[in-house]
DNA sequence: TAATTGTACTATCTATAATAGTACAATGTC
DNA sequence: GACATTGTACTATTATAGATAGTACAATTA
C-alpha cells in the first residue's frame, strides 16, 4: 500500500506525501477511512515517526487529512483538498525541466510529444 | 547569458549544465566557440570556481563542450553529444513525476494534455 | 618569462532530511 | 479509574549533498 525507495531523489516524506495524494485522489482510500496511525506507518515502512508525522502535517495542511487528538488520522473528503495556484505552477515547472531535458537530449518535437502521452495514458484512473 | 537562480531547487552546478546544453543545442554557442573559462565563469555569475568546474566537467563527459588544459573550453559539435537511455529514462520520470502532481490536484486529463501542449509550444527553437 | 587555463586536491561551511528520544494532552478501552 | 493509543511538540544529533575557500601544478599562450 505505501511504497518507499529509499534511493529516490524524492525525500522520504515527499514520497509519503505524494503516495498518500494518489490513494485519496483515486479513491483508493475513502472518506473518513482511518489512516495509519504515525507510529504504525513508520513502523510498516521502516522510518523515524517524526518523519511520517511530517508528512501527515502536510497532507492535513492541503486537506487531504484530518487528525484528531488521541482518535487518530482520517481520510478527507476530497471536496476538502485545497490546492494552490503555487501548486499547478511548480507542477509546470517539474514538467518543463523535463521536456527541457529532453531537448537538450536531442529529441524531437514529436517524439517529446508522444513520450508524454505515453506517461499519460499510463494512468487509467483519472478525473 | 548564463543565468542562475539562487533560490531554485536546482542545484547551481545543475543549472550551469541545463543552461549550457540549451545553448549548444540551440544552436546559441557554435561548434568550437571558446567558452569562458571556469574563473570567468564563475566570476560572472558570482559562484566558486569548484562549481563551474563540476557542471564542465559533466558536460564534457556528455559531448556538449571540450577541454585543453592551457588553451580553454570549447563547444563541440552536436554530433559528438552523447546521450544514454538513462537520460531519457530519467527526463521522463521527472515528467511523470509533474503529471502526477497535477492528477493529486484533481486535473483533469484533458486539463493536463492543454498545459503541457502550453509548454511544448513555449519553446520555439526545436529539432 | 609571465599570465592564463584546466585540473586535482583537501578542508570547511551550510542547509536539509532523517533519526533518536522525551514529554504531554486527548481519546478510547478495560 | 487505570492504562494504552494517538496526535503533537519539542530538542539534540547524525548523515548527506552542495557550495565555498584555498592551494598546487602542468600545459598553453602571449
Amino acid at each position: 500500500m505505501f511504497l518507499i525507495d529509499f534511493k529516490n531523489r524524492k525525500s522520504i516524506s515527499d514520497q509519503i506525501v505524494d503516495n498518500v495524494k494518489g490513494l485519496v485522489v483515486s479513491g483508493v482510500l475513502r472518506t473518513d477511512e482511518k489512516m495509519p496511525s504515525v507510529r504504525e506507518l513508520a513502523e510498516e515502512i521502516t522510518v523515524n515517526p517524526n518523519t511520517v508525522q511530517k508528512a501527515y502535517r502536510i497532507l492535513e495542511g492541503q486537506g487531504y487529512i484530518y487528525s484528531s487528538q488521541g482518535r487518530g488520522t482520517f481520510v478527507s473528503d476530497r471536496s476538502q483538498i485545497r490546492v494552490s495556484k503555487e501548486d499547478i505552477l511548480e507542477s509546470r515547472a517539474i514538467i518543463k525541466d523535463g521536456i527541457d531535458k529532453l531537448y537538450y537530449a536531442g529529441l524531437s518535437r514529436e517524439e517529446t510529444r508522444r513520450l508524454i502521452e505515453d506517461v499519460i495514458d499510463e494512468r487509467e484512473e483519472w478525473t
